[in-house]
DNA sequence: GGGATTGATTGATCAGTATCAAATCCCTCT
DNA sequence: AGAGGGATTTGATACTGATCAATCAATCCC
């Protein structure tokens, strides 16, 4: 785990687009980003784990992290995955002050680290990262909520279906996207397991699916919306 | 749907202890109820419904109310059931501003509305009702998130016990709950169908689990904890 | 350039839960 | 208290996805 203060470019445009951050005014993003500490992660490497005091937020700038809980048997089962750009476990601020479940970086990855007490103090007394604290749990929550529902109404060639409506061009009657992690996450991210991935994929190819290592091409779109 | 701005003593002592208001300031207090309404509904009439405009959010005063999102074959899929002091639909306040799904009393109900733009202004000003928003919305993503590890971690009769054991007090070692609300309900709640809950149920009785109506019984809570 | 490692796919089987239908229970209303 | 009707339970069946094992593909690395 490299520690350091310094901020590459490509790390400082992600940071700014950051929903969290892209609200702010000058002096609250001034002193937002100097409490804040950078640090460069291999791939699989806890960035904390369930029941630990809950002292610091994240948000990632690079690569993807992995929210996910334990059970007693060692099975896991993830709960969100982070992108560039989002935040994780800043809901902790003014709740609980322990953390729910483990983050694990699901690849290399660069993250920042807020101190929660230090932006307790400042939401406190800047209305404008108090609403950009609001605005980044109630995304998380829509998200979230998407996810149950997902979960509970469809099967997994239709959850895989609309993930992959989610990340074409509204428009247009073929696509063509690159998935920007392993499977096994997408799996992860959907409930499934690889396999069931896999197999998700496989029944999709009768509507003009076809998967070729990260590469999923869609030959038409409005037949993938109707399942 | 009878609308008016009284509050039985019943229902004022409800809104004062809920997790939203609790906290506040009697200034920011006055004024969020000031812009309050009450209705009382009926059991199973919609108070809002997926893809209408956001204009107002609502804290249970009394009953329950189910949030479900419908599939296109008109499945319904619960995302979260709203005990007396829970709100709902708060987190819209900063973000998108249609309701993602269809909320609908369980049972008869009464409601405080609040008006959304009212609310917001409110917010921007004060200090105190921003960090009670985000008190709130944090507290439904803990709980969104519990949902989601739920489901994908565990069985319909681990499920069930998890729901007894989080009703029953945390001591002793036997223990009787009531339900507050319906089996169906219930059911629901947990992602699973009426007939799943009730094998369910009746799966849990060589652990000590009796069930008649709306009692259960837990001979032995330390067992019900082992799965 | 060939093992070795890791990730993905495929096949076979099984557990868990949905669904549909029928019987029964419980609550409410009069 | 008894009747009526919705809620719950029970039974039979089908389906979905998990799991385990084996194969295949891709990458890594001296």
């Amino acid at each position: 785990m490299n520690s350091s203060l310094k901020l590459s470019n490509r790390d400082r445009a992600v940071l700014m687009k950051a929903p969290f951050l892209a609200g702010l005014g000058n002096s609250a993003l001034v002193r937002l980003m100097s409490m804040m500490t950078i640090s460069t992660l291999p791939a699989r490497k806890f960035v904390l784990r369930e029941g630990e005091s809950a002292d610091a937020f994240y948000c990632v700038l690079n690569g993807y992290v992995r929210l996910f809980r334990l059970s007693r048997e060692g099975r896991e089962a993830d709960i969100m995955v982070c992108a560039p750009g989002d935040t994780f476990a800043e809901h902790l601020l003014f709740s609980d002050n322990v953390y729910r479940c483990n983050a694990q970086t699901a690849e290399p990855a660069t993250l920042a680290r807020f101190d929660m007490q230090a932006v307790r103090d400042l939401a406190q007394q800047d209305p404008e990262v108090a609403k950009a604290l609001i605005a980044a749990v109630s995304r998380h929550l829509v998200g979230t909520m998407d996810c149950i529902a997902n979960d509970r109404l469809f099967t997994a060639p239709q959850r895989v279906a609309n993930y992959i409506l989610s990340r074409c061009p509204a428009d247009g009657s073929s696509a063509s996207i690159r998935l920007p992690f392993q499977k096994s996450l997408l799996a992860g991210m959907l409930g499934l397991a690889p396999e069931a991935l896999s197999r998700a994929f496989s029944s999709l190819r009768r509507v003009g699916v076809t998967v070729r290592g990260r590469i999923i091409q869609v030959g038409d779109v409005q037949a993938l919306r109707n399942i």
